[in-house]
RNA sequence: GGGCGCAUAACUCAGCGGUAGAGUGCCACCUUCACACGGUGGAAGUCGUAGGUUCGAAUCCUGCUGCGCCCACCA
């Protein structure tokens, strides 16, 4: 029997989403479900024919070391509502997750549990260290996307990657050796960021500026050959100045004219400097000369090569201070700082200290203060045209975005993206740790050159020497992960994969990585995938050199008080912990209903809980109708299961509330479709909640229990027809709303089909387009029953009628006859009415209730409260005769009626009949109560 | 030093040129045979502030106040 609706499995009176999701996130998985195979070009054909496309996204991929945190829940939320719609659509929809293998975040945290054992990464050596760490990974790393997979996410699991898999690591290599090639890619000395405590060179998006209150030291430095006069600078760090090689004055200050190419003892020290001049320094700061520290300043560092100074390095890489710095050598930098001053104010050598607010560079991952230091490193040159000549990387990564071939939402980030990507430096790629990708370059010992290779070489390529040893750093984290748009398609080898599925569809991120990871991304994708043809053969053109068409910036998740959710704090909100209290549907739909483009969400638990409310509202609507789909079954009434899967069609004869309800579907599903187009989650979602619970059970499933009589003698037909729509609704329903509620609308859909659905799961159905069927009447007539309904309703209440009782009601048209009488039954079964008298008048001293259309009244014995009625009505009054007021200033207003739209005047034309005929009906009922 | 965002009902947020909406909370009534994680009715806002543009402003512009964020090589 091909039949519908469950009553093989009762449903328990209460949802309880920890019965359901595991099961069913168990099972999304082993059944493979969101595998996307490759298609050929036939097929390919066959899905563009058919007006579908590949939607692709990419999982920015978490930390291998990461927990998942809210963040990760909104922003994969996101991710799965649009690759579960995409996929419902017709299209293509491969989802792609992988992990990020970490460098620092992951180098630290196996570092860390050496320590514990009373080891460092030195007694193992690298080797061994590595070993070490890929072992950690195995054992713990990736526990993110477990967490993912509870959660529901509909990821291709088949492609799962991570950062350092063989063929990304190739990908890395080959991009590395082209760039280095293409003189794109270049080492050498330059002051870098250095953090100290992680004894690498970070890059200056890894460094975090904070303002704090700290000094400004002027120290007098003696010139030579002339007792008795200084020349004083002013500095912040003091210690610095065992490493000064000058001083510099501005070329025109004239306080310092006098002693432009003299020299100066540099105090502490017996070493003498010059003085010289440089355009940078500024009269008005300090004291307008300024000590030069070539080993520590970036911009001393420039002063120094313009004058062909050399460097004097005082610090070691762990911040302390080194031979050069003489008698300070082993004192860590601000042990040194101190004395450094205590010694100056010994000799009479230091000045005024005033205070100042600087900003100080602090490490993004450990927080201890960055040290700017001399060291040698590789670069990116992202901002320097090939030898070939064309765009820089940078310049085609702003050209991607300024001509559209990249659409950012919300749309003030592309201005962010734009100004950032003009004022770009070169990338500092290098990182002095173990765990990473080990940069291909080989130092030869016999020539001094360096050799760069696809393959391990065993020679020299510039002498032949076999002296030669890799280079030991390796590359930052974001270099390998910039690449994968490219990579993970299988770049640099020709794949079908990459024809098929890049230029990726889009990119769910947060703004905090805008630009480590989606600049470097658009970098390096425009950059590597320019030079691979399209699938047919032709160049490949601007527009699809992007390695993803669109960017969808997300919000940050705060907690309830609007704060940052950080361990240190203590207000983290476990995702997985508050999915498992509130089931994860209630929790997914709270982020999507929170989740506005361009404002951030403040997660409250409050909001989690009404959305819990919703799930069982759900569940009970289904429970109903299952109750009726076994009492018609009982009574020899089925449901064809072939009626479900579309949208719902009704007879134009068929009940009001049929062709109101399928209608309602209808435009709500057109609404959520054109929503998700755009990102605009919360009104998906709010039009979602809106109609299955003020629409389809406040009001259908009310009006639809009168239709559900299967007994003998009753309209057995009207009643089957009902059952239909009413089973056919709920069913694309539940398709509406399964991207926001995949477990739950997982289950009751298996339940619909009484465990035999013509699909594996939900996922795999069509989603309601809304475009099946309109019907502006049956709305309109709707909307009047409906506000007749709600008149009744708060008479009763006022008049003082139990909620048991049922009562007559009298009842006058105002203008267009009584249509609403038509639906009578409605009216008495939603509004606890037993006869309705049609009247030519309203009886005096009873409640009236008016609208332009009607007047409706209860009959009751019980009298109603005449003050409270009487002072209802005047307030009423006054709110009727403000709109009037204003509605006639308007009408009156020449300039209005001559300039606003038509549609605006006519609007208010009849707002101001209907207002006055209302205030006329109000001073009347005010009369009558006396 | 630049740049950006936000201020709307008690709370959390929508709306972003035509006279204010939702959820939660609150008040009253109702344990009616899907659901008390429920139903019905109701109270609640001079849309931060001062100007301006407009026939019309919560909505656009400017100043101010208060929060928050990002970027930055003045020692």
């Amino acid at each position: 029997m091909e039949d519908a609706g469950s009553g093989s499995r009762e449903l328990p009176r209460a949802y309880d989403p920890a019965a359901i999701e595991d099961r069913w996130a168990e099972s999304w998985v082993r059944e493979r479900l969101f595998e996307v195979k490759t298609p050929d070009e036939a097929r390919l054909n066959e899905l563009r024919t058919e007006g579908h496309d590949v939607f692709t996204i990419l999982l920015p991929p978490p930390n291998v070391t990461g927990r998942l945190h809210m963040g990760h829940m909104l922003n994969q939320t996101e991710m799965d509502i649009l690759t579960r719609w995409r996929r419902m659509r017709g299209d293509l929809a491969l989802w792609l997750p992988g992990t990020d293998h970490a460098g620092i975040a992951t180098q630290m945290m196996v570092e860390r549990q050496l320590a514990e054992e009373g080891q460092q990464r030195q007694d193992l050596g690298r080797e061994a260290f590595v070993e070490r760490v890929w072992e950690w990974k195995r054992h713990y790393g990736g526990a993110i996307l477990e967490q993912m997979k509870r959660l529901g996410a509909s990821v291709d699991w088949s492609r799962e990657y991570f950062t350092m898999d063989g063929h990304l690591s190739v990908a890395v290599r080959e991009a590395f050796v082209r760039l280095y090639d293409e003189g794109l890619i270049y080492r050498g000395a330059y002051i870098v960021n250095w953090c100290p405590r992680c004894q690498t060179a970070i890059s200056d998006l890894e460094v975090a500026h904070e303002e704090q209150q700290g000094d400004l030291w002027e120290i007098r430095y003696r010139v030579v050959g002339a007792p008795g006069e200084f020349v004083t600078v002013a500095t912040t760090r003091p210690e610095t100045m065992l490493g000064d090689v000058a001083v510099a004055v501005h070329p025109l200050d004239e306080r310092y004219q006098k002693y432009l190419g003299r020299k100066l003892m540099l105090p502490l020290t017996d070493r003498e400097i010059p003085v010289i001049a440089d355009e940078w320094v500024k009269s008005d700061f300090g004291t307008g000369a300024v000590k030069v520290t070539p080993a520590h300043d970036p911009n001393d560092f420039g002063i120094g090569r313009r004058h062909g100074l050399p460097s004097i390095d005082v610090m070691d890489e762990t911040a302390h201070m080194n031979a050069e710095a003489g008698a300070y050598a082993g004192l860590d930098r601000y042990a040194a700082r101190k004395k450094v001053l205590e010694d100056l104010e010994a000799q009479g050598l230091l000045g005024a200290v005033r205070e100042h607010v600087n900003t100080i560079g602090k490490c993004d991952r450990c927080k201890t203060v960055v040290e700017p230091r001399l060291s040698t490193q590789w670069f990116v040159a992202v901002n320097q045209s090939p030898k070939a000549g064309g765009d820089s990387m940078a310049e085609l990564a702003r050209r991607a975005v300024r001509e559209g071939h990249i659409r950012i939402t919300p749309e003030q980030y592309a201005k962010v993206y734009l100004e950032w990507m003009n004022n770009i430096y070169d990338w500092c790629i290098s990182r002095q740790l173990w765990w990473g990708h080990r940069i291909p370059a080989w130092h030869c010992a016999a020539c001094k050159q360096i050799t760069v290779a696809r393959e391990d070489p065993d020679n020299c390529a510039h002498c032949g020497s076999a002296e030669i040893t890799q280079e030991t750093d390796v590359l930052d984290t974001w270099f390998s992960s910039g690449l994968l748009p490219v990579s993970v398609f299988g770049w640099p080898q020709p794949a079908r994969d990459f024809d098929v599925f890049y230029p990726t569809q889009l990119l769910v991120t947060g703004f905090d990585i805008l630009f480590f990871w989606v600049a470097r991304m658009i970098m390096l994708g425009c950059w590597f995938s320019k030079d691979v043809p399209m699938s047919d053969g032709s160049t490949r053109e601007a527009k699809d050199t992007v390695p993803f068409r669109e960017v969808y910036i997300h919000a940050l998740v705060l907690d309830a008080e609007r704060q940052k959710m950080s361990k240190v704090k203590g207000n983290v909100i476990e995702p997985v912990e508050t999915a498992k209290r509130y089931g994860t549907d209630a929790v997914r739909f709270t982020l999507a209903s929170m989740a506005s483009p361009g404002t951030n969400i403040a997660f409250s638990e409050a909001r989690t809980e009404g959305y819990r409310a919703f799930a069982n509202k759900i569940w009970n609507a289904a429970r109903f109708i299952f109750m009726n789909v076994e009492k018609a079954r009982g009574a020899g009434i089925v449901v064809d299961r072939a009626a479900l899967g579309a949208m719902p069609m009704v007879a134009a004869d068929a009940p009001l509330e049929a062709r109101w309800i399928v209608a309602r579907l209808n435009s709500e599903a057109a609404e959520v479709n054109a929503a998700l187009g755009e990102y605009r989650f919360h009104e998906a979602a709010s039009t979602v909640y809106q109609f299955f619970w003020g629409a389809f059970c406040d009001w259908y499933l009310e009006i639809v229990k009168l239709r559900l009589d299967f007994s003998e003698g009753a309209d057995r037909a009207a009643a089957k027809a009902e059952l239909t729509t009413l089973l056919q609704t709920f069913e694309a329903a539940l398709r509406l709303l399964s991207p926001f509620m995949p477990f739950l609308t997982e289950e009751l859909w298996h339940a619909v089909y009484a465990g035999e659905p013509p699909a594996k799961s939900i996922a795999l159905t069509r989603y309601p387009q809304g475009k099946a069927q309109t019907d502006d009447r049956a709305e309109s007539d709707f909307a009047l029953l409906q506000e007749l309904i709600v008149a009744v309703r708060a008479l009763r209440k006022e008049v003082g009628v139990g909620e048991k009782v049922a009562a007559p009601i009298r009842i006058r048209a105002t203008r267009d006859g009584l249509p609403f009488l038509a639906h009578s039954d409605i009216i008495r079964r939603l509004a606890r009415v037993t006869e309705i008298h049609p009247a030519a008048t309203m009886a005096e001293g009873a409640g009236v209730r008016s609208t332009p259309q009607f007047d409706v009244q209860v009959i009751y014995e019980k009298k109603i409260d005449t003050s409270a009625e009487s002072e209802r009505l005047t307030k009423e009054l006054a709110k009727q005769e403000k709109v009037l007021a204003s509605a006639e200033k308007q009408l009156r207003n020449p300039a209005f009626l001559a300039k606003a739209p038509e549609h605006i005047v006519e609007g208010l034309k009849k707002q101001q009949a209907e207002t006055r005929l209302l205030i006329e009906k109000t001073r009347k009922a005010l009369e009558e109560l006396g």
